[in-house]
DNA sequence: GTCTATGCAAACGTTTTGCAGTGGG
DNA sequence: CCCACTGCAAAACGTTTGCATAGAC
């Protein structure tokens, strides 16, 4: 049966808290402020277990590594700046729906970044 | 001065001769019949290398990994097949070119990856 | 009291690096 | 003959896992 933890509860209250998608480290950072003696093993147990359970999702970005945001958001894409190397959440999708593949494809999803530099750093 | 081996002109041919991006462990196989001896590190140097000087490009797809393709194509995007779990190269670009992101944010580049099911597998 | 979740340390896969020696020019 | 490049082994890095035990219920 599952039980409700400091730990756990600490890392979804980060990751639901953040206006952007939140790297491994700044969630262990800002967890640790809540949950002092948490380590990076617990982090990783738990990202993985609230992906699995739908409360939080994964994005990845090589350039940046991977980060964490809340689920259930309107289809959105990332920013990644190159100044400051954060990525930053975009509003809507400007991708054509008239998708173009081989014969024989079927596409069932898509994963847009867009790089650049940010308002704060231009 | 540079000095021209077997390992790196393998290296070249391997990706240049593939119509796909390769991993870097199907580049050592391919690599190892033209130069039995070659190793992970001489890869990961070389690969290293002829990106900077322009002659390959990596992609990135984090359920894939890296992988890299020859350099000076025209632009184009990746699709990643669930069930064989290759990466495919699409002709064109799907993205509509009027991105609509917030004030003062400078678009540079982009990056789009497809997934789905590919036609071999469907 | 039970048994899940944590904390630590060791293990893992991928990529990088130090160093001695090979071989391209 | 020189020194760029290789091959090997060790290190570095992010992530995962085994195990003993703290703590949720």
């Amino acid at each position: 049966m599952e039980r409700k933890t400091v730990q756990r509860e600490a890392i979804k209250a980060v990751i639901e808290s953040s206006s952007r998608p939140l790297s491994v480290h700044e969630i262990l950072d800002q967890a640790k402020a809540i949950a002092p003696t948490i380590n990076l093993a617990t982090i990783y147990r738990n990202l993985k277990r609230l992906a699995r359970d739908g409360e939080i999702a994964q994005v990845t970005y090589p350039p940046v590594g991977t980060a964490w945001e809340k689920a259930g958001k309107p289809h959105h894409h990332h920013f990644h700046c190159r100044k400051c190397g954060k990525l930053l959440e975009l509003e809507g999708c400007a991708l054509d729906q008239d998708l173009h593949v081989p014969e024989g494809f079927k596409v069932e999803g898509h994963e847009l970044f867009l790089t650049g530099v940010c308002a704060d750093c231009a």
